[in-house]
DNA sequence: TATTGTTATACTCTATAACTATA
DNA sequence: TATAGTTATAGAGTATAACAATA
């Protein structure tokens, strides 16, 4: 019982790094660090400020600013006065920022896919399945309904 | 189909990022960032050369000078003077070293545990089986055989 | 006064290139 | 000559504290 939990928990882990690495490497591929293509990310469906991309990515507003720099200089986004706050700035996605966060998901999407190739169609619904499961529980642990009706 | 499939490597990818955050929080808890926990990590039962440290961890050798130094100011891990090549460092575990990685490592185990506790027994056979497959035959693809026999 | 964003500063992490000591 | 490790340097990424502009 205590080794079939250990290497429950172990083989979750391990399949965590592997998916991890795996976005990594295919973020890499577009010179984008992950703390890079996960600004990308967000802003694929967002116009966020400065201080929504903070909370968003969990950092410093301090950082976001040399993030959004680095980015900027190379194109991959472009700063907007908010309309409506004078203080405040608008980060926006270009469309080579776009294109390449597109790109690395897309791969990425693909490399999850071949993981999972070898499975029967069985053992991608229970995987399906027990995944979901757990995410869902965890969400309701933290206060989040995944699926809201309304 | 597609629906099902694109809902499997999206909730391994969510897993994953859950699991990742996990552990990034735990090192983060005794003031360990993810490449001082690896380092620590691989240190636990190895006492490998500089040389080796970089291939283990995949960076280059001057990067761990600059990591090695930071773990031993701090007391974590010590340099020793190879018995066989002069050339050479072996880098080993300190007893706090071991110690802080134990405790994150221990409190991660944990969270994942948890993280799992509301599966039926069934469900986490399940997720078990399925996990090692996946991984075991992406090892093979590799070359790696993760069960050698000998 | 409070909030938004930037700047100044300091530290970690990483790589490339040049170097020293040893093999 | 080749290898093991360090140093010098440069740049990304992060946080804290102080600041200017606006609310």
């Amino acid at each position: 019982m205590a080794a079939d939990e250990l290497s429950t928990v172990d083989a979750l882990a391990q399949l965590s790094f592997l998916v991890h690495n795996t976005l990594e490497r295919r973020a890499a591929e577009q010179e984008l660090s992950m703390i890079q293509t996960r600004l990308l990310g967000v802003l694929r469906d967002r116009e966020p400020t400065m201080n929504e991309l903070a909370a968003l990515l969990e950092l410093d507003k301090s950082s976001i600013t040399g993030l959004v720099d680095r980015a900027q200089r190379r194109g991959l986004v472009e700063r907007h006065p908010s309309p409506t706050d004078r203080r405040a700035v608008l980060v926006r996605l270009t469309a080579t920022g776009r294109e390449l966060v597109t790109v690395a998901a897309a791969r990425f999407a693909g490399d999850v896919t071949a993981l999972l190739a070898g499975l029967s169609a069985t053992d991608r619904a229970a995987l399906t399945r027990v995944l979901s499961r757990v995410l869902v529980s965890h969400a309701a642990e933290q206060g989040i309904d995944l699926f809201p009706t309304a």
